[in-house]
This record gives C-alpha cells, sequence and structure tokens, in this order.
RNA sequence: GGGCGGGUAGCUCAGGUGGCUAGAGCGACAGCCUUACAAGCUGUAGGUCACAGGUUCAAGUCCUGUCCCGCCUACCA
C-alpha cells in the first residue's frame, strides 16, 4: 500500500523540493539561446524587509507567470535582488541606533555607512529566503542589489550620460523638506493628509494711516519671514493701500503692500501675507516682485536668527504658540476659526514638511516624459489593466523636474565634483585628474541620489548595463512587469523614462498592476494598520501552495483585493482535494500498474468517460492558458479548482471506481494520465504539491511527457487536442438523469441504503439508445439502483416520485416510503418554476420585433427552450393532478 | 473642485464585444463515517443585479441623472 497520509502535510513536501530545484539549476536563465526569451525584473524589496502581504501576492503571481513561460519552453530570467531603499533603510536603523543610546550624527557619516553595510550583510539573506519559502523560482545566480557594484556603475554613468545632455542641473528652488531627515523630498513622498486646524486673523497695521489689514493665515509662525503683504490688484476694498506699508507685529519691520493677481479676492479677507521663503505660491509672487526671501527655519526645523531674538531656537510648533499669545497680548490677534485642511507629511517618517529654499539638482524629466508617453501612444509599453494607461498619461503631463538630490548617506553619492580652486562643477564616472584651472584639488558633492534613481535603472543595470552583455541583448526589454498600481509614479514610469534615457527603449512590454491586498473594510492592508495578514504565519498554518493559490484567486481585476481566512482555508482544502485524488490513484495503481510502454490509445471502443474527461481537460488547458495569457489570474484558479473537483473528483474518479471494480485499469490509467497533465496545468500555482504529485505519478509509470523531464518545473505545456462535443453533450444528459435521481432521493429522504427502481420515458429514440448504453453501466457509481427501464411511452408507476428534464420524464416507484404531501410540494415548486419560466419565453416570442430583428441563432434558441418548457410544465401538471386524484395534498 | 474604481446571495467576489433559466467559494439548513478525502459526500434554501429614467427586439452588461463607499489628484492663504 501507497504510504501516504490522509491528510496533506505541506510542512514535510516543500523544504525539500526548493532544494532539489535549485541543486538542478532549472531557475538560472541562459545569457544566450535558441530560445525565446522572456524576463521579468522582481521588484526589488528593501533589504531590512520582511516578506509581506503585498510582496506575496507581487511574486507570487510573478512567479506563476515565470514558471508558466518556463513550462511553454521560454528562455526564461526572473532577476532577483534588493533595494537599499534609502531614507526608509536609514530611518530603521536610526531607530536602532537610538536603542542602543547612539544616533546617526553621533557615528558620523563614515561610520554609519559602514554600520549600514554591516546590517546589509546580516539581513539581505532573511528577504530573499522568504521569497523562496514562497517557492519564487528566481534565477539567483544573477542576484543583485541597488547599491552594489555593478548599479553604481549604472547610476554613475546614467548621471553624467543625462547630465551631459542637459537634463541634470543644479538650482536654487523652492521644495519640500523635510527637518525630520534634514532633505529635501520630491512631491511624491509627500502625503497630504487633513487635519484640523485654525485660521488666525491678524491685523496688520498700514503705516502713516489708521487702516489695519486683517489678514488669515493657517501658520502664524511664518509670518516672521513675511517680506509683502498682497491684495488683488482689482480689489476696491484695498486700492487705497496698494503701494504703502506696513507694520509687520512682533517684527518691528516694515513691509510693502503689493498688489498681484494671485489673490483670491473671495476667500479669507483678500488679504494675503507673503512668505517667499516658506510658501510655494508665496515664492512665486515673490519672485514676481522681487521680494526677499527670508528664511526663518533652521533644517531641522527651528527658528534661526533671521527672526526677533525671542523666538530663536524654538521649535515650528512651540514658535507658533507663542506667536499666537503674542499677538493676544499685543492685541494683534482678531480671531481663531477652525478649519480643517490638508498638510503635507513626509510618507516614510510622518513628520509635516516645510516648503524651503536650497540647493539642489534636479532632473528635467519632461522630454523624457514626452518620449515615454508617444512610446506607449505607439504600443512599446502597454498597461494592464487598461485603466492606468490614463493615470500613466496624466502624470506625464503634469510632471514637473525631479529632485534628485538627497541630504542623506546612505546611498550612491552624486558624480558630481568640485574644484577646489575655482568651483568647476565636473560629472564624471570617477574623481578627475586635473581640473580646466589648472587645479587638481577636487571635492565630491555630499548628497546621495534618490534612491528611485538606481531603481529607476534596475531594468538594464541588472543585465550589466552600462556594458553591452548578452544578457542585455537577449533580455532588454524584459517582457513583462509586474507591480502594485500604488508605485506606479514612484518606480514604473521612472523606469520608462530612464529606459528611454539610458536604453533609448521601454524597459517592457507590458506592465501589469495588480490590485492592492485590503481587509475587510476595505483598508489597505499594512503592517503600520495593524490589519495585515503575515504571510510566514499563514504558510506555517496552511501550506505554500494553498496560500498562492488563494492569492492568485483573490487577484480579480479590481484595485483593492480581499483576502479573508477563509479563502486561504478553501486553499487548503483545495490542496488536501488534490492529495487525496493522488492518492487514491497512486494506491490503485499498485494493485493494477500502468504496464511499460502502454499509451491508452484512442479508440472507436473508448468509453464514453474516458473521452468526455478528455475533453473537458483539452477545455481546461484552453482556458488556462488563455487566462494566464490575459493576466487573469483568478479565472486559472478557478477553472483549475472546478475542473479538478467537480469534474475530475466528483465525476471522473467516480466512473473510474466502477471500472476498477470490473477489472479495467484503462480508466484508472487515464485517471493518471489526466492527473498529470493537470498538475502540469496547476504547477504554476501550487508548485509544490504539484512537484510532489508529479513525481509520484512518474515513478509509476505515468510518463507522457518527454524522458529528459525530469520536475515538473520543466516538463512541456498541456497542449489541448481532445475537445469531443458529442461526449460532452451525451454526458451531459447522463449528468442530468443521475442528478434528478439524486434530488428525488434527498428531497424525499429516500434512505441510502435502499435501492431504487428508474423508469426513464423519452419520445427521443437517440436519447433512449445513449441511456441504455450508458446508464446501466455508470448509474450504480452515483446511486443505488434495483433496476432500470427506458421506454419510449410508459404509464406512471402508481405511487412514485418524478422529474421532469424536457420531454424525458424519470419515474421512481417509493410505494413504501414516499411521502405524498412532500412529493406534491416539490413538484408544484418545479411546476410554478416552469410556469414563470414559460411565461417569460412565450412573452419574448410574442413579440414580432423579436422574431424579426433578433439573430436566428438567438430564436431559434428561444424556441427550443419555450418547446421544453412547455412540455416540462406540462408533464408536471399531468403528474401535479394525478397526485391530487391520489389523495396528496394540494396545499400550494 | 476634477478624475478613476466600485455598489450582484448573509459574507468575499466572478459575470471580455448586450442574447442559455445571473454563477463560484465561504457561511446556513437537512441527510450521510458510501472501501481517496468528515479538511469529505449528497441534497436544499437564498438575488427587484444601489435607485430613477433612457437606448434596444433584448440591459447585471450601453447612455443620462441621483444616492452611497473607496481611491487618486488640485496652491485656495
Amino acid at each position: 500500500m501507497t504510504n501516504l497520509p490522509k491528510i496533506y502535510a505541506p510542512q514535510e513536501i516543500e523544504g525539500k523540493w526548493y532544494q532539489f530545484w535549485q541543486k538542478n539549476d532549472y531557475f538560472h536563465a541562459a545569457a544566450t539561446s535558441e530560445k525565446q526569451a522572456y524576463a521579468i525584473v522582481i521588484p526589488p524589496p528593501n533589504i531590512t524587509g520582511s516578506l509581506h502581504i503585498g510582496h506575496a501576492l507581487d511574486n507570487t503571481l510573478q512567479d506563476c507567470l515565470i514558471r508558466w513561460r518556463r513550462m511553454q519552453g521560454y528562455n526564461t530570467l526572473w532577476m532577483p535582488g534588493t533595494d537599499h531603499a534609502g531614507i526608509m533603510t536609514e530611518l530603521i536603523m536610526e531607530r536602532k541606533l537610538a536603542d542602543e543610546g547612539t544616533s546617526r550624527i553621533a557615528l558620523g557619516r563614515e561610520k554609519f555607512v559602514e554600520r549600514m553595510w554591516q546590517w546589509k550583510e546580516e539581513t539581505s539573506d532573511y528577504i530573499t529566503s522568504q521569497l523562496q519559502q514562497l517557492g519564487c523560482s528566481c534565477d539567483w545566480e544573477r542576484e543583485r542589489f541597488t547599491y552594489d557594484e555593478g548599479s553604481c556603475k549604472a547610476v554613475n554613468t546614467a548621471f553624467v550620460k543625462l547630465y551631459n545632455q542637459g537634463l541634470i542641473y543644479r538650482d536654487t528652488y523652492m521644495a519640500n523638506w523635510c527637518p525630520n531627515c534634514v532633505t529635501v523630498l520630491s512631491n511624491l513622498e509627500v502625503e497630504p493628509i487633513e487635519v484640523d486646524g485654525n485660521f488666525y486673523h491678524i491685523r496688520y497695521p498700514v503705516k502713516e494711516s489708521d487702516v489695519v489689514l486683517e489678514i488669515a493665515t493657517t501658520r502664524p509662525e511664518t509670518m516672521l519671514g513675511d517680506t509683502a503683504v498682497a491684495v488683488h490688484p482689482d480689489d476696491e476694498r484695498y486700492q487705497h493701500v496698494i503701494g504703502k506699508t506696513a507694520r509687520l507685529p512682533l517684527c518691528d519691520r516694515e513691509i510693502p503692500i503689493i498688489a498681484d493677481a494671485y489673490v483670491d479676492r473671495e476667500f479669507g479677507t483678500g488679504a494675503l501675507k507673503v512668505t517667499p521663503a516658506h510658501d510655494p505660491n508665496d515664492y512665486e509672487i515673490g519672485l514676481r516682485h522681487e521680494l526677499e526671501q527670508r528664511t526663518i527655519f533652521t533644517q531641522d526645523g527651528h527658528i534661526n536668527e533671521a527672526a526677533p531674538e525671542k523666538y530663536v531656537g524654538l521649535s515650528r510648533w512651540n514658535c507658533r504658540k507663542q506667536v499666537v499669545e503674542d499677538l493676544e497680548n499685543l492685541d494683534y490677534l482678531v480671531k481663531i476659526v477652525p478649519h480643517r485642511h490638508a498638510v503635507g507629511h513626509h510618507d516614510r517618517c510622518g513628520t509635516v514638511v516645510e516648503p524651503a529654499i536650497s540647493p539642489q539638482w534636479f532632473m528635467n524629466v519632461r522630454p523624457l516624459a514626452q518620449r515615454a508617453i508617444e512610446a506607449s501612444q505607439k504600443g512599446e509599453v502597454r498597461f494592464i489593466p487598461e485603466r492606468e494607461t490614463d493615470r500613466f498619461y496624466h502624470w506625464m503631463e503634469i510632471i514637473e523636474p525631479w529632485p534628485i538630490s538627497r541630504q542623506r548617506w546612505w546611498g550612491h553619492r552624486l558624480p558630481i565634483w568640485y574644484c577646489n580652486a575655482c568651483d568647476a562643477v565636473v560629472a564624471a564616472m570617477e574623481t578627475p585628474q586635473q581640473c580646466k584651472c589648472g587645479a587638481s584639488d577636487f571635492r565630491q558633492d555630499e548628497d546621495v541620489l534618490d534612491t528611485w534613481f538606481s531603481s529607476g535603472l534596475w531594468p538594464f543595470s541588472t543585465m550589466g548595463w552600462p556594458e553591452e552583455t548578452e544578457e542585455l541583448k537577449t533580455f532588454y526589454p524584459t517582457s513583462v512587469l509586474v507591480s502594485g498600481w500604488d508605485i506606479l509614479f514612484f518606480w514604473v514610469s521612472r523606469m520608462i523614462m530612464l529606459g528611454l534615457g539610458c536604453m533609448d527603449k521601454v524597459p517592457f512590454q507590458t506592465v501589469y498592476l495588480h490590485g492592492l491586498v485590503a481587509d475587510e473594510k476595505g483598508q489597505k492592508m499594512s503592517k503600520s494598520k495593524g490589519n495585515s495578514i503575515d504571510p510566514l504565519e499563514t504558510i506555517d498554518t496552511y501550506g505554500t501552495d494553498a496560500f498562492r493559490f488563494a492569492l492568485a484567486n483573490a487577484s480579480t481585476p479590481n484595485p483593492y483585493v480581499s483576502l479573508p481566512e477563509s479563502q486561504i482555508e478553501s486553499g487548503r482544502r483545495f490542496a488536501n482535494k488534490i492529495w487525496n485524488a493522488a492518492r487514491f490513484i497512486l494506491m490503485n495503481l499498485e494493485k493494477h500498474p500502468i504496464p511499460a510502454g502502454v499509451k491508452v490509445v484512442k479508440t472507436e471502443q473508448e468509453p464514453l468517460e474516458i473521452t468526455w474527461i478528455r475533453s473537458r481537460l483539452s477545455h481546461t488547458i484552453k482556458t488556462t492558458t488563455e487566462a494566464l495569457e490575459n493576466f487573469r489570474f483568478y479565472e486559472a484558479a478557478q477553472t483549475l479548482y472546478a475542473f479538478l473537483w467537480h469534474e475530475f473528483c466528483d465525476w471522473y474518479l467516480e466512473f473510474a471506481k466502477q471500472r476498477i471494480a470490473q477489472e479495467k485499469p484503462e480508466a484508472l490509467w487515464v485517471a493518471a494520465d489526466v492527473l498529470e497533465q493537470t498538475m502540469r496545468l496547476l504547477h504554476p500555482l501550487m508548485p509544490f504539491l504539484t512537484e510532489e504529485i508529479w513525481q509520484q505519478l512518474l515513478l509509476n509509470g505515468t510518463g507522457t511527457t518527454s524522458q529528459a523531464d525530469t520536475s515538473v518545473t520543466i516538463a512541456a505545456w498541456p497542449e489541448p487536442k481532445d475537445e469531443n462535443s458529442t461526449a460532452e453533450t451525451t454526458m451531459a444528459t447522463l449528468m442530468e438523469v443521475i442528478e434528478s435521481i439524486r434530488s428525488i432521493r434527498g428531497e424525499l429522504n429516500v434512505p441510502i441504503g435502499a435501492s431504487v427502481e428508474v423508469h426513464i420515458q423519452s419520445p427521443n429514440s437517440e436519447v433512449r439508445e445513449r441511456l441504455e448504453t450508458y446508464l446501466a453501466q455508470y448509474l450504480p457509481a452515483f446511486t443505488r439502483v434495483a433496476g432500470i427501464t427506458i421506454a419510449e411511452s410508459l404509464q406512471k408507476p402508481p405511487a412514485s416520485a418524478e422529474a421532469v428534464i424536457g420531454e424525458l420524464a424519470i419515474y421512481i416507484p417509493l410505494a413504501d416510503v414516499i411521502d405524498l404531501d412532500a412529493e406534491h410540494a416539490r413538484l408544484s415548486k418545479r411546476h410554478q418554476q416552469a410556469t414563470k419560466d414559460v411565461v417569460s419565453a412565450q412573452k419574448t416570442l410574442d413579440n414580432p420585433n423579436f422574431v424579426q430583428r433578433a439573430p436566428e441563432k438567438v430564436v431559434a434558441q428561444k424556441k427550443a427552450q419555450l418547446q421544453r418548457l412547455l412540455i416540462e410544465q406540462e408533464k408536471l401538471a399531468r403528474s401535479l393532478a394525478m397526485l391530487t386524484e391520489s389523495g396528496g395534498e394540494n396545499d400550494d
């Protein structure tokens, strides 16, 4: 007896097979190959990270694609790697350091970076081992890191190239500043969050007049940096003060009153305080009117010497309190009105960002964005779902210069050098030897690059760029990029732009943007919200395959997908079901081994159930393949689930049991064959279980694939070649009959053990013939029968239950056990339903327009449907009448 | 303010270009330890497809409007 446990234990299977795959190098892609290339670069996870639900979904889908294409015979490359993740990683390290009682600043740049590398070495294996637990078939020999030597070279090359094209430049400009991280940020890194704030109405007296301007602001502390008051040029209320001077309270300064059309007369008091150094709009106004840019904050968000001494050194928030208190005391405060508004926060650390003026390096992404739009319009890159295309265009159209320098330490230092003698700026791969002024003393820019700059080069930096490698020739542009839609702007569009900028080609042909996993409340799952499913715990409890299946099954086209625990549970049951089906087949193969070299050949005499299951398998192969081609993972999952469980197990294996009992093992061998092919189909979704079963089947002589195949990972993807609609129709009739009988037995509570007599009446000789041929052999597998009678016409036996399928009637005499009331209720319900359907069909057909205008096929279908319904209705009516006569109650 | 997605069974969701009697999983109910699986098997119940109009022979599906929910986006101090 095959020694397989009754319950599938994933833990005992999974580790073993991953090692086997790696040992045999199945995941390694050849740099050159006759085969067509298929490549995906992984969205590199943060080195410090642990696998969260988003990774699990993202990587499961990628692995599905890669495994599927590998089986289809492509030279598949799944490029793995990790991301140094800039500020994010630094912040985590800083928390660690704080726990140790030290800090980044205390350590100093050199020590800090050293410490980061050390930590990277310690943790980076962790995330990759988790990906392996998930079954990811990455080419680990090629594993990369966004801050490794190759990436550094790519980053410097790209930077210098874009600099020389004039796309990278330095500018002093207002940008978002994080006082906590002490660095500039791009707009994307700023998350606007609605907060409850106030409008502070403040009096600004006009010099040499009794006029007092009332000005509303949400940020009173910035008044210390005010350098003007602005009103609308056409505002009648303020004509007389334009050109005059206002006295800035608390500061003992005088500021001009200017007219600028930006001011909204309707809003607030119609008078605006202008702080060019601390507000983007005021900055613009300041430029137009050549106002002083008075910066009053230090880099870490405290008040500097530009403000009155009293406030120097206060934090932004304490300063606000102090300013309000002082205004109040000096009677400059009119009122405070509660006001809810959006305030920008740094998405990584949550600090309120400060618009600030600083010299930074920018990338002019406009020209590249334009090319990206054109590439998309030409179809060089395609977005799935399609709606993402519009989001992409919109972003590319409104895109602004990208500030790429960061005042941080963990990352690629800008390849920019300044001559210590003449301050000349040089962009170069390495420290320049000599300046044009003759000096040879240079210092490198202190800043590092935005982490997205290096990850933007990922699709080609991982392939060896800037060298002209075989990998680039073979795999670039890659086939698909798989990612959540939430990083379309951060990462995907940057890759497209930088791909065009550096390679002159888009980095991937297709972008598949899957949904984000949400909890029951529709909230995106994230660790910080505490509503997250832990993939590793889930894998422990349910097994990787169950989890992966659930993820694929949840992966509908919606922007948010939900993954209730019950769905994972369902995956586990499915795995167990497959396991047991395999167990049944393997156990029986021991008694009826497949003779060497025997193939179950198709013949005229082939039993119906074999033709049928092969046809259904072909159908399943076709549907699954199409689903994967269109990134409809949920459809692939559902198709396989339905086939395996409800067709193969529920029906075919039951037929097979009969055949085995009749000493006709072909049915078993076919079962093994169908299971083997189904394991191949299911492999991309459930790699471990399918490998285990596939290997077991191989040991038992089921080798329909070529002898060279030693693993399902490289077995050929099945081909649909056995579709047979005749067999499907015949089987459908049989199934209907069997289901009707089971339904009668169930509803009338006929004991399982009781055998029943079945009488079938059908005027259709073809149907009768089919039933005569097959019913006797199949029916006993599904229900206990004492005898079967099939006739063109026959009297309904007394005290019998009845089912009607079109013109076919089934009678089951139940003399002793029949409950006439129950039978009456049953038939009555069906009669009502039939009547309803008749009315509806009749109505459609009575409409002359329908008959005239609808396609012939549809009309014919409708007519046939009505015909069938009418017959059913009539039969049911007659039987009901008979029942009533013979004493059944009609209390409907 | 603008845009996008959604509202289908108690719950989570499918329903490519309009056309079988609107489906699945989970849950519910009833009955079964039937020799692969009780993590199973069999049967049953459960839906005005958010609402109101419209187009059409035909609408869950297309159009218009309304109401909810979610998200993205915008400089209203």
